[in-house]
DNA sequence: AGTGTTATTGCGAATCGTTCGCAATAAGCC
DNA sequence: GGCTTATTGCGAACGATTCGCAATAACACT
């Protein structure tokens, strides 16, 4: 019988994910706790913007204690850590919040499906450097809105 | 006793701005009315973004009988009619609005100064050429919100 | 100028997203 | 296992904006 190590796990998703919010809050002194790891899941699984409402909601379907406050608390506190996004993506709608990745300041959204794409490019790098270059303009926070129509919605040949 | 016409006013600038107003509602089966006026003269004669809340109190300064309600009610409608701009700078700030310029989608705040900028320039139509060439996107509504430090608040040469 | 039609107002109450105060709870350290 | 104190959960408070509805006033037509 061959000796098996005390965690013979291959490999836990769930737990990689736990695990990056946990150095995150321990390397700046703050808890891990049982509200912050549901609302990281939350977002961490999600494939979309979502609103703190819709986090609230999907929050307690995985754990129905879970608290709407302790969301906000738990959704400024990561953006604070850079873990996660606040955008503000229309004049009237509420704010949205998704896992944090670099390049993403960018946001196109789609007036005739709703589909919102982050196509970064070079575009943001653009604007800092034509900033600085013809403004002396030092850009710390570039936000772009576009709102249009996507490729899909508005064909170039609508045979 | 020489004949004098029956508006010998050689040039109002009040009356001016009323007009603008005027004909724009006029053009829209709209009524001039005092709130109306009230507001318009108090963007007109501002030299910045207003929140609806400066907008009120200024505008009750000169018309103290003017409603908080009727100020989101015109302000809303002349953004419809498209003669004013409604920008949403901050996350946590509420809206702001200006007389509608051509050319101004694109904010610079200063995170040192406060003071905002609208330097448009060719980067909103260089955004738009490349969003439609590169991703096929249609851009309706180009918005860029830029803070930092302007060069005033962080010269070159700290000397 | 007088009158009728109806867009617009003024008022307060309602809504919605978000934050706060504070006692009770539980994370992490010894 | 106990101590300290960050964090929670609750509901109430908040600020911006909107709504419902009766009263008012703009404009068009005489």
């Amino acid at each position: 019988m061959p000796t098996l190590s005390p965690t013979p796990a291959p490999y836990d998703p769930a737990e990689a994910m736990d695990r990056i919010l946990g150095e995150a809050l321990r390397r700046h002194g703050r808890r891990l706790t049982v509200p912050r790891r549901t609302v990281w899941r939350t977002l961490y699984t999600a494939d979309e913007h979502l609103t703190a409402g819709q986090v609230t909601e999907r929050a307690q379907a995985a754990d129905p204690g879970t608290n709407r406050a302790s969301v906000y608390r738990a959704l400024s506190l990561f953006t604070e850590l850079g873990l996660v996004r606040e955008s503000h993506l229309g004049a009237d709608q509420p704010a949205r919040w998704e896992i944090a990745h670099a390049d993403d300041q960018f946001h196109l959204v789609c007036e005739g499906c709703g589909q919102v794409d982050h196509h970064a490019g070079r575009l943001v790098e653009q604007v800092r450097s034509h900033l600085a270059n013809q403004h002396g303009f030092k850009a710390r926070k570039v936000e772009l809105h576009v709102s249009g129509q996507c490729a899909r919605c508005s064909p170039p040949n609508p045979d």
